[in-house]
DNA sequence: AAATTTTTTTAGCCAAATCTAAATTTTTAT
DNA sequence: ATAAAAATTTAGATTTGGCTAAAAAAATTT
């Protein structure tokens, strides 16, 4: 079953409202999509109809389990472009969201299928988010990104937003992997560097690319 | 200025269809569209009033140049994604035309132009046609017709005259791709059928509207 | 427990892009 | 040069997704 991009953008912001408490309410949709409360009552009949939504008039909703595999399948199709854009088409991992915004409404499974293998079914976006597999699995993990780890709080490496032969070669020379303990030191404003230190060995800088490249589990 | 994903297939359709005569006729359009005259006179009002076209009613239309700007800029985004899809995604050239349809109508001057610079600026695409650049200037091969190619000439095929589904399996049939080495042994009169030979192997006959669908650079 | 406020839904409209059926213009054939 | 045929446009409907204004239900206050 194929969906338009409004019906996607409804279910996808369905989930991801209700991460945070189990039944969504209209004006809550309504504000987080820029829309009109009414116009989201009309899409929720919808939504219904399509067996995508438990709702029942003034009680609130959720996606039902056919509904959340669907919400899978495009945040899938959102990070797997956003992780595509930021490392083979060099954007930054802060202006990426609204064109995998459109992207992800492209619907060929193939497509994805063949996307996923090329960057080497990756298992994180790059802000630190788990990429769904096929079948909708992903993990769970308390990660963030380097750039964002408070100074001074001990935290260990738990993955890299790539497999590139250049940050792993970046990687191995300054000696960080999965599970190097380190603190962030200082962060500069000017040119987005940050000091880390490593447990044991002295300070030093790295860049803001390699930074954002780093994802981190605060001890 | 921005363009509805309907408008853009119209103005695209448009171009092609002025290749080959100067002014485009409402039916032949309407075919191409596969919808209905009715429908393409709605759609030329608006694309009269949005500056993209010449028309006086009843007389037939053609793109004006701000028109024609926007088409090469949608061919190029059409192109470039079929060549990232066939060198990149190992997509087959003769399935990747339904994708790029959905493709082209992203919108993102930035994220075009970072494609294009991680492709390294390819000039044709995968099926032999030739990609506008960011100016919409774009090579003119001098790819002929094979119907126009003289008997005992070895030549390669460039390019194919449609993306149809019906043509690409018949050439798939017949071991026929872009890069195939073939001469033409005869020329038949009667039905304008020609004979011809691929590289080491038996010649055999193709019917003059396919070979009308087949373009060769000589060697 | 009523009254008020907030939330949600309904009713009725609008715009884009399509369609069918009917009208009009152009072209072709007699 | 007219009549018939073909092509094109207009008129009016439909679908999707959105809107405003008003009605209805639920939640909150007094």
């Amino acid at each position: 079953m194929n969906f338009t991009a409004s019906e996607e953008n409804y279910i996808k912001a369905i989930y991801h409202l209700q991460q945070s408490a189990a039944l969504v309410t209209t004006n809550e949709l309504a504000a987080q999509l820029k829309t009109k409360p009414a116009s989201v009552t009309d899409m929720l009949k919808k939504l219904k109809l399509k067996d995508l939504l438990l709702y029942e008039k003034y009680q609130g909703f959720q996606l039902s389990n056919k509904g959340k595999k669907v919400a899978l399948g495009i945040i899938r199709k959102h990070r797997l472009w956003e992780y595509f854009l930021v490392n083979k088409l060099q954007f930054g991992w802060d202006e990426v969201h609204e064109i995998a915004e459109d992207l992800e409404h492209i619907n060929s499974k193939l497509l994805i299928e063949r996307l996923d293998a090329f960057l080497n079914f990756p298992r994180f976006d790059p802000h630190g988010d788990p990429i769904p597999d096929v079948n909708g699995r992903m993990e769970v993990s308390k990660q963030i990104n380097l750039i964002d780890l408070a100074p001074h709080q001990p935290a260990e490496v738990s993955a890299v937003g790539s497999q590139s032969s250049e940050l792993l070669d970046l990687l191995s020379h300054k000696n960080i992997g999965i599970g190097t303990r380190l603190e962030v030191v200082k962060k500069f404003i000017f040119d987005h560097s940050i000091e880390i230190k490593i447990e044991d060995t002295a300070p030093f800088s790295i860049s803001q690319q390699l930074a954002q490249s780093l994802f981190v589990k605060p001890l």
